[in-house]
DNA sequence: TACATTTGTGAGTAATTACTCACTTTTGTT
DNA sequence: AACAAAAGTGAGTAATTACTCACAAATGTA
C-alpha cells in the first residue's frame, strides 16, 4: 500500500462520514488526498469501488470487535460487554470515529444495509438473556442492541458525550 | 395550492425519502411529478427550498403529535403514550411513513438536525419519570427517547414490523 | 370583453460530475 | 545499466446538474 493510496483511502473516509457519500465528488477527495484525481481510478475501480474498500475494512475491526463478544460464556459478561461498547468507542482518535460513523451513515443506503450483520450478536444476547431467566429473551436482545445503537449514533452523529454515570445507569439497569 | 404545486411536493417527499436529497434531482422531480423543471423553480426558490417546504411541513405535524403529550399531566400516561408513539406510526399510510422517514435521514445533516426539537418530550418525560419516583429521571428520559427513537428508525427504515406484543412488552418493561 | 396576474413550458446555460487515456516518473528485478 | 511494471499526472470527455428565461396558456377581475 503506497502512501498515495493511503490518503486517498484516509481522505475518502472522512468526507463520506461528515459530508456523505453522494455529496463527495472525486476531485474533492483528490484535492483533500493532495493526489491527482486520476489516481483514485487507477487503485480503485470506481467511487464505488473506493467506498467497498473502505467498507471492507470496517467490516474486519466489526469482526474484531464481535469476536469479543461472541466468544464470553457469562451471560452478564456478554451484557455488560455490550453495554460497554459505545462507551469504548468514545475514546477512540478522530479517524477511527469516521469508520465508525460512515457505518451507521451507510444503513441508509439500501445496498449496504444488511441488518443481518448484527444477527451473531443478537443471537449471543438472546443466549445470555435466556440464561439469566428473562421471560422474553429474544425481545429484550433486540431492545438492548436498539440501545447501544442509538447511543454510538448520538455520539457519533451529535456529538453528544456521555459520561461515566451514563454507563452505570445501563449497566445498573440490567444488573451487570 | 395548485395541483402541480402538490405533485412538486409529493414527489420530492417520496423521493427525498427513498434515495436521499442529495442524489435526487430535480429533473427526476419533475419527471415522477409530472410537470416540467421550470416549475419547481417557479413555486420553489431553489432546490433547498423544496426541501424546507417539505420539512415546514413536516414539523406542523410534529408539533400536533407531541401537543398531545405534552398536555397531558398523569405522568404514567405521558410514558405510555410516549412508547405508543411509534407503534401507531406504523399503521399510516405510505406517504405518510415518507414523512416521518425523511424527519429521520434529514438529521444526518448537519444543517436540519436541531437536537432541541425534542427538548419539550424530553423535559416532559423527564418530569413524568421524576413524578414516579425515579432515581435519575433525565437519563430515564433521554434513555426512552432513544428507544422509541431507534424503533421508529427500525421499522421506517428497516422496514421492521412490530407486533403488539413488542408494544406490550415495552408498556410492561415501564409498567404503564 | 379586455387586461393583468398567475401558472406552466421547454430549450438553453455554465458548472460540475465520474471517469479515460496518453503520457511521465518511480520502483523493482536481473 | 537495462528493462518492465507499477504509480502518478492532468488535460479531456460525455453526461448530468441546478437553475434561467422568453414565451404561452390559464385564471381572476373589472
Amino acid at each position: 500500500m503506497t502512501d498515495k493510496k493511503e490518503n486517498i483511502l484516509r481522505a475518502a473516509l472522512v468526507l463520506f462520514a461528515n459530508d456523505g457519500y453522494n455529496i463527495t465528488s472525486t476531485s474533492k477527495i483528490a484535492k483533500k488526498a493532495g493526489v491527482s484525481e486520476g489516481l483514485i481510478f487507477r487503485h480503485f475501480e470506481n467511487k464505488k469501488g473506493l467506498l467497498d474498500a473502505i467498507v471492507a475494512d470496517a467490516h474486519r475491526r466489526l469482526s474484531k470487535v464481535f469476536a469479543h463478544i461472541l466468544f464470553e460464556d457469562d451471560p452478564k459478561e456478554v451484557i455488560r460487554k455490550t453495554i460497554v461498547l459505545p462507551f469504548e468507542m468514545s475514546k477512540v482518535d478522530r479517524v477511527e470515529k469516521d469508520f465508525w460513523k460512515l457505518q451507521f451513515i451507510l444503513k441508509w443506503q439500501r445496498e449496504y444495509n444488511n441488518s443481518n450483520k448484527m444477527k451473531p450478536i443478537i443471537d449471543k444476547l438472546t443466549w445470555a438473556f435466556e440464561k439469566l431467566g428473562f421471560a422474553t429473551p429474544e425481545k429484550e436482545a433486540a431492545l438492548l442492541i436498539q440501545i447501544i445503537d442509538s447511543t454510538s449514533i448520538s455520539m457519533l452523529r451529535d456529538g453528544i458525550e456521555y459520561s461515566e454515570q451514563d454507563k452505570l445507569f445501563l449497566l445498573a439497569k440490567y444488573k451487570v
